[in-house]
DNA sequence: TTGACGTGATACCAAAAAGTATCATATTAA
DNA sequence: TTAATATGATACTTTTTGGTATCACGTCAA
């Protein structure tokens, strides 16, 4: 159980992409109607959908001669699970520094 | 207030790079420490050490002739807060969701 | 049925990124 | 002081990536 989340970090680090999630959260849309928003062309855009496919981050799903595109909020667990693992890392240290303190209060309190 | 995420996603989307963080929650290292961990040379992971910084992931302080670089916590909040907007988007899916099936119910009832 | 429409796929180009090699500079230790 | 050490900086090569252009294919509508 390790670290395939590359696919989703590449596809979160362009912000065209970034964009597009953001878009396809207020409503589905086919390959076309995602690329209308953008200046670049309709391959480019496709392109970047591919890569937010390939990361997991978005469903493509053929309706007829269209296909729609909508966003995979499971996705994003990959993202989440690799920084949990310094959250769990900076509470530890705190818990250590709160410690640290509070011995060091109890130090204080032998001096006097 | 917007967007100046994209240093952060950059780092963030090279595995060496998401390595060299990991490590340095162990322990904090000079360049050449961390550059001692990986195959390729010092000038390269030299090169990720910077994105990083340029990310504000790290910190890097001069110290004597080395140089000290550590984890710096508050460079993730940029896509802590990039992902809130999803969370958000979510909750109120979910909410949307939930009173429309209760409202399904309601109507089930009444056709009893 | 025929043509327009939406997409798939391929080849190609340019720019960015990852990596190496090399030399310069500053600091520490003998 | 001198030599070893740690890093800075630059130029260069190679690979990846973002983008365009083009054509083929399936689907829908007149």
């Amino acid at each position: 159980m390790t670290a395939p989340q590359q696919p989703v970090f590449r596809a979160l680090a362009d912000p065209t992409r970034r964009e597009i999630l953001q878009r396809l959260t207020h409503r589905n849309m086919t390959i076309g109607e995602v690329a209308a928003g953008f200046e670049m062309t309709r391959a480019a855009v496709k392109k970047h959908l591919t890569v937010l496919s390939d990361g997991g981050l978005i469903t493509m799903t053929p309706k007829g001669r269209e296909v729609v595109t909508q966003v995979d909020p499971t996705g994003f667990a990959p993202i989440r699970d690799w920084l949990s693992f310094f959250d769990h890392f900076w509470e530890d240290r705190l818990d250590a520094l709160k410690t640290a303190i509070e011995q060091e209060n109890e130090h204080d309190a032998d001096d006097q």
